[in-house]
DNA sequence: GATGAATGAGGGTTCATTCAT
DNA sequence: TATGAATGAACCCTCATTCAT
């Protein structure tokens, strides 16, 4: 999607307030106010409220294309993961929603679009566990759809407790040890 | 807490409306109906609806001390997160909110009920896997946090997959396969 | 209908409101006001405007089963008149918007209730001067039809000059009249 | 007035909107989509809304000048009607709105104007209903103003019929039936 | 001429909560 | 114990209009 300036601004302050104080937090008055603009102005850059959080739940697919095409198996799943930690670490306030599908689950508009998404990256994932193990990159002694659960979980799960500490511990150097953990658990030597 | 009869059909209707609603479906007019009552009298039994909320949250929490004083080190870890698995499978609305921190930590009278209980359990988990690492159960080349962070991580996302995918797979085959395959991965031979 | 008392209440300060105002005039704002309470009060008693407009339109059908069960042929059509000036000069602000289908014919909620009350009131005149022709009472070398739309249309006139003059002249003298042209041109003497 | 070749296409679309979602449907946004052009744009050719509107109810005092100039007396009663009959013929959308005052009476900015045109209209016929019964071509058994609200009461009501009946009618030849009617009421054999 | 961006005022409606009964 | 009636605050959204470009 393209979107204009003034509507990348508020999708930033969307996923700020959202991220902040939940999706009750994410009113059109707050959004207005975030952005510096009148209520009524928003409805010029994006038809409804709706319309907005579909544009935020977009960002979690962003660049997930190119990594597609330069990467296969293991480095694959390395390098998803690895772009997961550079989102939270490029825009903290992700870290509070980009695993969070319920706020978004429960409106009928956004939760097809988000279930596919989810749908599309495990497919993405699962199919380069399958190669990595096809290759003897990683243990084949294993259900792919385990290693799919045992790696997005774990992932899912630093980013989560990285939120709710407030930011408080150094990402970027418990992602490397977790991500040498898989190594050591799943790589055949 | 000991509930009356009528605080319990309250809370047990306030997670029904929450799974399948989110947190903004739970409104005192949805709950009332839900119950069966006029809206006034909610206020009969909670003093307002934050209370309410908070005993749902309690409900997380139930049975845990029992565990506790009846199992160690590996076992108890089984146990805990095989007691999750049961709870799902008692009560499946429980899947769409059971690790959905989201939909309450953005209202600071439950956040700290939340992190304390999320933490309480962490560390429950954390002194055993500790201690079945000491016993040699399981290995010791992995930060017992990152153990922690692949056991509950992967568990949290089985179960939000049950509940995203509306209960549409056998939650108890898949759940002992995770186990096996935790035993695999890091029990001692 | 059985409306409660609040309910008449609403009810009439929307017949006043639009009288007064059109149907722009009548918001859930002035309707509140108008009636001493506020906004959401109204929502206990209606469970939306549409419903509010719903009521007011039913006003119009008011009584006339009665009549049907009293009267034929041409005394049904003299009663069924006189009912709508009676209900004009015990009401005035309805002699705006008795005959105003417009105000409601462009909401697709209203249209149906609306265009069905006509054809009903309809059928009934028409039927009655069938009746009255084939008794002999009116003369028969004209169209029902056409005999329909001198009576009726004369009628919505006089009742809509009566309340674009602000009730300004003597309607019951005025229908009176008018009555009486009818039986001159119509009655068989 | 002389309408530039745009104000008369927002003039035309104005009407239109009007007739199909009433005087609630005649908002700026719909007008300059309907004519193809920006919201602000409308306001380099009227200077608001309401001269708009005005502009809008002026077209129904079309041509009547003329009519007032060539006929006289019951000749220009039926040419007076027959060419309401024709304006709708020629733009239909009209048959919803040409006897529909409600739609402009309730803003003081219009009511003027259209009270003025309809109390002009009803001198123009009433002055002819005296000079044809002078004349003896019609009864003169029946105050002028009875015939008048015999005569355009009935026409009204003929044209709001075809307009809420989705102009499913053929207008002609009822009309014709209508005029044979009034003929035979009132004419002197 | 025309427009993109903006806005104050107001639209209908739902919220959690209170109070008299 | 329970409820019918009520409400201030807030919800999302549309209105006619303005202004810089």
């Amino acid at each position: 999607m393209d979107w204009s300036k003034r509507q990348k601004e508020i999708i930033e302050a969307a996923i700020s307030l959202i991220a902040q104080n939940g999706i009750e937090g994410l009113t059109t008055k707050a959004l207005a106010a975030a952005v510096g603009i009148s209520e009524p102005a928003l409805y010029r850059h994006f038809s409804n409220k709706s319309e907005i959080v579909q544009a935020v739940i977009g960002c979690f697919d962003d660049d997930v294309e190119n990594l597609k095409n330069t990467q296969r198996g293991w480095q694959f799943i390395k390098a998803f993961f690895a772009h997961r930690i550079e989102q939270v670490k490029t825009e903290p306030a992700l870290a509070n929603m980009i695993y969070s599908e319920e706020l978004f689950i429960h409106n009928s508009d956004h939760a097809d679009l988000m279930k596919e998404m989810m749908h599309k990256h495990r497919n993405m994932i699962m199919e380069n566990i399958v190669i990595a193990s096809k290759n003897g990159v990683i243990r084949n002694d294993i259900a792919p759809e385990m290693i799919f659960r045992m790696l997005a979980g774990s992932l899912r799960l630093l980013i989560k407790q990285y939120g709710m500490s407030g930011n408080a511990f150094d990402l970027c150097s418990e992602s490397t040890i977790l991500f040498d953990t898989w190594d050591l658990l799943f790589k055949v030597k």
